[in-house]
DNA sequence: TCCTAAGCGAGACGGTACGTCTTGTCTTCCA
DNA sequence: TGGAAGACAAGACGTACCGTCTCGCTTAGGA
């Protein structure tokens, strides 16, 4: 069978970078199957045997990306530093530009941010530890909070082409989001 | 003339209400050029010649409710509380919690976000007035984190079913991001 | 409603005289809906509103056939004469042989022979009035010769190019099918 | 080599018998190679090491058949009894009703038909022996009524299950077939 | 004993046609 | 004359089969 799958991992590594190219290029919603057929020299069947639509493809490619996030992040102390989440995610984004400028970018569309949205309100939730039984604000709001400004200084970052690095959009991060967070725990404590 | 426009203008509200309801119930992505048109009753040619195209009908619904809002928005003064166009936007959403419900929710697509985050983003950037030449934070970053703080308040808000009031909305704001927003502003100065 | 009609039928013409050339060309089975769109100019959705499939197209033009058939077969007076019905097929076909060249020759497949050889099956039936509670051969298997050898005639005249003319090729029949059938009908009484 | 023509042998029965019953179940156009794989529990490849494609399968079969009925046949003197052809294609078929029923009933579509009706022309077409220069009607003409009746009358009788046995179907093709033969070729002597 | 050639199952792959769906344009009819 | 009706071309979609192919596994029959 290890023939079989590298076959297959190439199969599919194709379709991957076709679609980034892809995306780049012309933006997520404007991309069809068979662009990325055309560009990754590939069969139309053997495409859906790999994946059920154009958005599975994305998803997959994300799912990896997310997955690597996932580890690194996981090795943070939760609760030390609320900034540490985005920091984290503005590191791994940092060092994988070109996959970010596709999935996350203007051009990778509303699906991704949907998913990546989806992820990083879960690390967060994850990170924020409400140990308090009726807190001042809700939690789930808190964490909307971090997630949508982490993912807007991210999406500024991506469409000015990554200017800096990710410690000086931390420190960002941290000048604007960590003040309000800090006293809200502080206060809650 | 008067009748023609009397029913331009029902055949406009007709679509524009057909869209909503249909939005609530699907999702924008899954309606239809058609769905709108069965259940407006209005013929296909109707509808194109009043709208090139189902998002032209959206923004022509999404544009109305930003002229309002601009209007609202106008009176205050600049400057004074950073907070202000936030709360001024809270306000504006929670007396229209429908339209808002169809347009910004989880069901109102990616879409009207980006026209939302532009409306917003220019309110914003011209209410922050960037005074200096070389500010430590760059004004468009800055503008894209109130932007995104508010969007992901507001959106947060309209999947819990609008709790609380808009005031309460503008305090957690006030809490999160305006200690960080003004730390920064003095600095600046 | 009158300008549609006319847009439907010089449509459906377009795809019905399409289909016949084609046939011609390259034989039933061989010819591709995109072959017949190509050729009558015509989109594919709008093929797929006017006929279910290709062998949709077919049957409709083949129902008009039959239907002038079974108009001009009903004059004749059932029972007089065996060959009767063998031979106003004959009269049809060479009257009408771009169809049957298309539609029963080599090139026109089995969908359409088969639907020939039931409308024949039918008429004969009809014609041959089984009036025996008992008779030495089954009306079905009588009807079935008839069918075959008319058919096999037809065939044979279609792939030679219509040699003679139909009076010619009935005349063959009778002396081939005729003696049996009356005998077996005399023999009957 | 003993062993491998006896695996090639199994392999070929194997398809050949799933072959059968899937014309029998579903009809010989709706049967799909995937059908006859899953069936025989064979390998796509093995398949096609063995035969180009479906057609060249059920014609293998049909090929084993036809070799039989040209042997049988080969056995009766030419000229003697115009009928004596058709009455051997009934015996034999009497004598092989599973197979026929597959391959030459409403379900064994018209790749065999035609097959069967060449191989049954072509031991007619011997068989009549056309030996004048000049006859009243084409040689291939009579050949083809002879075919077409042969023919019809099978497929009823394997449409009606074998109805008496081939001495009754021959009687039968004589006493509608015959009388026409005979006069003819009294005729032209 | 090994080993080597064949038959074979598994299934990835490119290709082609299919029938469905939605879009935006167009023409005609009606009030 | 504006709106309703709806035919139409365009073209992407996801599905179904096809015939080719590469790959390992197994199993004889000859070394």
């Amino acid at each position: 069978m290890a023939e079989q799958d590298r076959r297959v991992r190439r199969t599919r590594r194709l379709l991957r970078d076709a679609l980034f190219e892809l995306i780049f290029e012309k933006g997520y919603d404007r991309v069809t199957v068979q662009d990325v057929l055309d560009r990754a020299d590939v069969g139309r069947s053997t495409f859906y045997t790999h994946y059920r639509d154009k958005e599975a493809l994305l998803l997959a490619a994300f799912d990896e990306l997310s997955e690597d996030l996932r580890d690194e992040f996981g090795a943070s102390a939760p609760g030390a530093d609320p900034a540490a989440p985005a920091e984290a995610v503005f590191r791994f984004a940092y060092g994988r530009q070109p996959a970010f400028r596709a999935l996350c970018g203007k051009r990778g569309g509303e699906v991704v941010q949907r998913h990546l949205r989806r992820l990083l309100a879960e690390l967060l939730t994850a990170h924020l530890r409400p140990d308090a039984a009726d807190p001042p604000v809700p939690a789930g709001l808190v964490a909307e909070f971090c997630t949508s400004a982490t993912l807007g200084l991210l999406g500024w970052a991506i469409d000015n082409d990554f200017p800096h690095d990710a410690g000086w959009l931390a420190g960002t991060y941290r000048r604007l989001a960590e003040p309000g967070l800090t006293a809200l725990l502080a206060e809650h404590a």
